[in-house]
DNA sequence: TCCGCTGACTTGTTTCAAGCAAGTTAATTG
DNA sequence: CAATTAACTTGCTTGAAACAAGTCAGCGGA
């Protein structure tokens, strides 16, 4: 998560994706549409293209105008994005507007995006959820995320 | 997407959800897991806390010392905690170990989270969804960010 | 041909947040 | 009762974001 968050957590990366996803590929449309710096996104660009989420194309018949376009990886960051916007939508309204509402055109419904299983498909529940982390990580395996949630709160401080 | 953000997008927020989750839930755990200046820990529990993200809850029989747990509203962020980690294991692995394995209990494999249309159960593609968004005020939290984000919608991802 | 305009930046300069160090308070253990 | 732990707060330094202005190349028109 850390590796994910060292090149998409700064502060306008999400917003300059979801543009690129939505369709504005020129630094100018993204300059407008979210009136970030110039400088800014000019840095967010650049790093997004070093890391390969980005490619920079040029457009041709100008030495200096291009396209900014998300490469697979780029894409793939899809799922985070709308998880983003569907935990916004369930939980920070406000009085704001409406939720956004998601088509998937290859079922024709009206739908809000979920975190599933990969191997069976269903939607993935905190304490359903066991991990595993790789050597390096001092914390132990299987941890169960919810272990201490409801039934067996840690209010106090004697076991450790 | 940008509400979201305003509560989860700085720059510790989600390691510090990815800790409360995993059973670190006493700050000075925390500061030790991450690394993490105090005044900075000390700031983001405070904005969770006020955003109806974490719960403050004193450890009885003391008066100044607290454990943090999750709402129901932390919990749900687990959608964008493990796409993230899906996303860094699949694209930014690097040398720095092997990829998170997660093992979903009720189905017994170990399985990588992917987004999922809620309707169909089938994974969202990005080709496969267009959004539509509502009207909007523009000022609801004052930011051109939230401003820009209820715009006039592109529906398409961008075309070779 | 010169003028102004657009696109995509770069270069300063100021403001604000993160990082670091040290101090505080309350309770606890030795 | 001195030392230690937990959970901070305060003050200072550094670095990044916001703002403003300037650059430069390629049009498009008069």
């Amino acid at each position: 998560m850390a590796r994910a968050l060292e090149v998409l957590g700064e502060k306008w990366t999400p917003l300059i994706l979801r543009d690129l996803l939505i369709g504005f590929t020129r630094f100018d449309e993204i300059r407008e549409d979210l009136g970030i710096a110039t400088n800014v996104l000019a840095r967010r660009l650049d790093k997004l293209v070093e890391h390969d989420v980005v490619e920079r194309l040029s457009i041709e018949g100008y030495s200096n105008r291009f396209e900014y376009q998300l490469t697979a990886k780029g894409y793939d960051t899809l799922g985070i994005l709308v998880s983003l916007v569907a935990w916004g939508d369930r939980w920070e309204i406000g009085d704001s507007g409406p939720p956004t509402e998601f088509l998937h055109t290859t079922c024709g419904q009206f739908t809000v995006p979920i975190s599933a299983c990969a191997e069976c498909g269903q939607p993935l529940q905190p304490e359903d959820l066991t991990y595993h982390r790789g050597p390096g990580s001092r914390s132990a395996l299987g941890t169960k995320l919810l272990a201490n949630y409801l039934g067996n709160p840690r209010t106090r401080p004697a076991e450790k």
